[in-house]
RNA sequence: GCCGGAGUGGCGGAAUUGGCAGACGCGACGGAUUCAAAAUCCGUUUCCCGCAAGGGAGUGUGGGUUCGAGUCCCACCUUCGGUACCA
């Protein structure tokens, strides 16, 4: 980036006369006493409950900002942005009388750190805490108003612990769905013993607990865990030696490298969220999120009503259960389908006399990935499996194949196949020649061949065809057959009610060495067994060598901790109660994906120094726990329990970061927070009660004729006509492109601070537009915003010789302007509306220009413009203040007061449409009735020239805006 | 593929509940100031026709609802985010 030459040379030889311009120069000078001041009288410092200066009178305002990962590259443009508004927000807070917990952390651990240090060698430990240090330098830059005494970041042990401390809660934890809530495994255990009968979702299994032996117990017990190990099909590439998530996997190969990669089964902890399936979708009705935001949670929880329906298969025991949303067109199953993945599939392929061609298609289908698998579905292929089930209904047999339409990890992972009325059953027997019988129809009578069908009939209508010896559907509505079906299913014992979710158990271990490790270990008879919570934290060993294992069996790096792996339960930490202390046991080497810390930072902000708790009850309490209809509202420290008729369910009042974590992130973060809830460690149900997604800074880049992209430094752009590639001459089109390192339209806030200051630049990401839009970085902008803040403190200083200039009386018109200005950017401020509250305060400031302002306007305006930019302001008000002593600061002001009668005209300016179109304007009196308009439009000359010999068939009239002429 | 978002002047954007399309800024053009320039200040700036008064068109495309649509409905196009091991 170059400096813009104007904005060079303040008070330079050449012009001595100007002592006190606005420039870069003062900007920086202002910003960096201003910062060091607010250091050193600690001013953003947030007291909590039991502190000698907490104020319990005030209201509070818990506002989070989404913790960066503090990448190698340092901050990009995009951090400020959400966390300027934030800023802006707290900083006006305040100032309204809030205690204000406004925190800022670091989200250490994860992938890109530990990928970085297997090519450079450098230990992640040490580039990530120069990042976080780059990181924190830039951030303290800006002005940030954090509490930066409650910093820490998720690879601290003191935080980690307790991340291991709440995993072990859910470890600790079953789902009881008689109570729809989490209780403690000692609770079912109890629960069991005392012979009480505990249902499941699959309840046809009745149990016989005082018949079973320890073993058996054990395995029922651990099933039942909300952390248990499961199974779980992963991209395994074993000449890195690591798993791929699916996008870095391309056609069966690693995305670096191009290394071959299996899809293989491995056993690894899970969480069980999908207990929490209802609930997780029942809260979200609950919470202030964009909708767009809910909606996609909802569409992942994925809940659909239907059934399971059982079929025998011929030539064996088993039976084979699929689950359906149209039990009522089970008539019209012609044929099954099983995932590739499914048990019955292994069990045809290890048969004698097994076709090698099912093994051949098994084995690729399994190798591609699950969004290739949905997405090439119009290319339908399967194979037949050589097996039969038998339609419970129509009693016939049907072929069983397996294709990869259908997914292991949805449902059953089996199908029944109606390809009368799914798009996807229909196009895979016309592909391979299978019947198509039609079983709901329009109308009883409108049933034909299905023969000329293009697609299938997907809507609901009644059903026909539908009728055997013991049950008849025909003519039965849709859903009044799927009742029946149901009905009749159950009495059958071949079928029942079912609620399938999309969403599925989540993964929760990674093979890999930057990670928290789980607090659980191994005895030889591979039976698990916690750390006690005395012992944590379970440290992540100082690896030098945390490479991964090239191997054809997923091995964690851990693995080479020989000495930390194999030690003993009273050296690991376990409750002797649990294994004697003597006991070998192996540690886990797994550890935890990216998504653990973040999952619950925000309640360690609440009291992040504590060493007995991960937040002590008073101060989660006082900082989650909201009345409801108030963003917040006053609540009194550790008194109130949550209650759902006065509190909001959410805790933290306002959480501000992109859409791309709108699902991941935010449905893991509330899972646990739901854990933590119904096992009495949090005070309310829901983590964050109110969510804002900021949009994504892009910027510029070209795009050749032929679509291709090209640099921007290899580009020219003319003042006219268009843009041309240097290189070839070539025209080329500007778009709107994210910043990226090859495109070289990446912007470093540093060099931007650098040319306009920190004030300059919180101001030019705010004025961009929406605060959740997507807006491309224009560096020629800057510059307005920039001018603006010139044009403020000319406004009130003499550049030439730096003195205040004030006028003595205040002009009307200009003190309107500030009470309307005042109470738009309050209003805009608390909408988040950033862009318009600056639009207005650059109005104000072009009405006051010429005019003057006195000191007490502009003691007001600048409180306004002080949240926006708290070092220029900080400056104005000292001006303002000289007398005031160190304890004066601008940050610690009130907001100021407007004056609702200021806020409207006299008379107002009102157009009149004819038909719709403007063709006159009116002045009226502000207040003027509905009667008074018409009269007064209808008398304006042009109208009457408009509307002469017409008739006037109605005239709509809406007081204070307009009126309409309906005229012909 | 599926889920979600966005398309308004030369550019970024405004229009908060269906009611004056283009606030504010950038750029451009013109003027004042200056020996000259920078900076600053003032003005013009959606497009088309017209000397003007004025008229016509216009918010991605095509339809629709309404006295009135950037805003609501239907279909489509383009583009961005997510798609479970990037966080």
């Amino acid at each position: 980036m170059t400096t813009p030459p104007e904005l060079d040379g303040n008070a330079t030889e050449e012009n001595a006369s100007v002592r006190s311009r606005y420039d870069v120069g003062m900007a920086i000078s202002i910003e960096e006493r201003w910062q060091a001041a607010w250091d050193e009288a600690d001013v953003y410092r947030t007291p909590n409950p039991g502190d000698v200066d907490f104020d319990p009178d005030r209201p509070k305002f818990y506002c989070l900002d989404m913790f960066p990962y503090p990448s190698g590259a340092g901050l990009h443009v995009g951090h400020p942005e959400g966390y300027t508004a934030t800023d802006i927000l707290c900083r006006y807070k305040r100032m309204r009388g809030f205690n204000v917990l406004h925190p800022m952390g670091f989200d250490a651990f994860g992938l890109p750190a530990e990928q970085y240090a297997v090519q450079t060698g450098v230990h992640p430990r040490e580039t990530t805490q120069a990042a976080m240090d780059n990181f924190r330098r830039q951030l303290k830059r800006f002005g940030f108003s954090y509490d930066w005494s409650r910093e820490f970041a998720t690879i601290d042990p003191d935080y980690y612990r307790w991340t291991q401390w709440i995993w072990l809660r859910a470890y600790g934890s079953w789902f009881d769905p008689r109570v729809n809530a989490a209780r403690s495994i000692a609770e079912l255990e109890a629960g069991l013993d005392s012979g009480e009968v505990i249902p499941t979702d699959d309840d046809d299994r009745p149990l016989d607990w005082s018949t079973m032996d320890t073993e058996v117990r054990r395995r029922y017990v651990d099933g039942r865990r909300l952390a248990y190990l499961g199974e779980q099909t992963v991209n395994w590439c074993p000449k890195l030696g690591t798993v791929l998530a699916n996008e870095e996997v391309i056609d069966g190969r690693s995305e670096r490298g191009g290394h071959p990669v299996v899809r293989k089964p491995l056993r690894q902890w899970m969480f069980r969220i999908t207990a929490y399936a209802q609930r997780l979708l029942d809260d979200l009705d609950l919470i202030r999120w964009p909708d767009s935001t809910r909606i996609m949670q909802r569409e992942w929880i994925g809940r659909s009503d239907g059934a399971l329906v059982r079929f025998e298969v011929e030539g064996g025991a088993e039976t084979l259960d699929v689950f359906t949303t149209r039990p009522d067109t089970l008539f019209g199953a012609t044929y099954m389908v099983v995932a590739p993945e499914h048990p019955l599939v292994d069990e045809i392929v290890a048969a004698a006399n097994a076709d090698p061609a099912i093994e051949a298609y098994v084995t690729s289908a399994r190798n591609r990935a699950d969004v290739d698998r949905m997405a090439d579905s119009k290319e339908k292929t399967g194979v037949f499996t050589g097996r039969h089930a038998i339609n419970p209904a129509t009693g016939e047999r049907v072929p069983i194949w397996t294709a990869d339409y259908v997914l292991m990890g949805y449902g059953t992972g089996a199908i029944m196949a109606v390809p009368a009325h799914d798009q996807r059953d229909f196009e895979f027997a016309r592909a391979f020649d299978l019947p198509i019988r039609q079983v709901v129809a329009a109308s009883v009578d409108a049933v034909g061949s299905c023969d000329d069908w293009e697609e299938a009939m997907t809507d609901g209508g009644v059903a026909v065809a539908s009728v055997n010896d013991s049950v008849s559907l025909d003519g039965l509505a849709t859903e009044a057959a799927k009742a029946a079906m149901i009905e009749w299913l159950a009495s059958e014992g071949c079928g029942r009610r079912r609620i399938n979710f999309k969403l599925r158990d989540w993964l929760f271990s990674r093979q890999r060495y930057w990670g928290e490790p789980f607090p659980v270990v191994f005895d030889d008879d591979g039976n698990h067994h916690p750390v006690s919570d005395a012992a944590l934290p379970v440290r992540l060993p100082d690896l030098e060598d945390y490479e991964p294992i090239e191997s054809d069996e997923p091995t964690p790096p851990l693995g080479k901790a020989v000495d930390w792996v194999r030690t003993t339960a009273g050296e690991a930490g376990v409750d002797p109660a649990v294994l004697p202390p003597d006991t070998p046991v192996r540690r886990e080497i797994n550890t935890m994906p990216g998504w653990a810390g973040s999952c619950w930072y925000y309640l360690r902000y609440c009291d992040p120094g504590n060493g007995e708790r991960f937040a002590s009850r008073d101060a989660e309490r006082y900082w989650m726990l909201s009345e409801r209809g108030d963003d917040a509202g006053p609540t009194v420290a550790g008194e109130v329990d949550f209650d759902a008729s006065r509190h909001h369910v959410g805790g933290v009042d306002l959480y501000v970061g992109g859409a791309e974590h709108a699902v991941l992130h935010l449905l893991y973060a509330r899972f646990w927070h739901k854990i933590l809830f119904d096992l009495g460690e949090v005070s309310t149900p829901e983590p964050v009660g109110r969510l804002f997604h900021q949009g994504m800074i892009t910027s510029f880049a070209f795009k050749r004729s032929d679509g291709s992209l090209v640099p921007v430094d290899e580009v020219r752009e003319s003042e006219v006509g268009p843009a041309i590639e240097i290189a070839t001459g070539e025209t080329v089109e500007r778009i709107v492109a994210k910043m990226s390192k090859s495109l070289r339209n990446v912007i470093n806030p540093d060099d931007v601070i650098a040319d306009y200051g920190a004030d300059t630049f919180r101001l030019y990401e705010m004025a961009m537009g929406p605060l959740d839009a997507s807006k491309p970085w224009n560096t020629r902008d800057i510059v307005g915003v920039h001018r603006f803040l010139q044009r403020a403190w000319r406004l009130a200083v003499d550049e030439s010789t730096g003195e205040l200039r004030l006028r003595d009386e205040a002009d009307a018109d200009v003190e309107r302007a500030l009470h309307r200005t005042i109470a738009k950017v309050g209003d805009d401020i608390e909408r988040l509306a950033f862009n318009t509250a600056i639009a207005a305060m650059i109005e104000f400031v072009n009405t006051a220009t010429g005019v003057g302002v006195t000191a007490d306007q502009l003691d007001r305006f600048n409180r306004i413009l002080g949240p926006f930019v708290p070092h220029f302001a900080e400056e104005i008000d000292a001006k303002l203040r000289p007398d005031a002593g160190p304890g004066r600061s601008v940050v610690l002001a009130d907001w100021p007061a407007f004056d609702p009668a200021m806020l409207q005209d006299d008379s107002i300016e009102v157009p009149v449409q004819v038909l719709g179109k403007v063709r006159s304007r009116i002045t009226v009196p502000a207040d003027a009735d509905a009667a008074t308009l018409e009269a007064a439009a209808l008398a304006d000359e042009r109208i009457r020239g408009l509307i002469e010999g017409k008739t006037i068939r109605k005239v709509v009239v809406v007081p204070g805006k307009l009126v309409n002429v309906v005229a012909n």
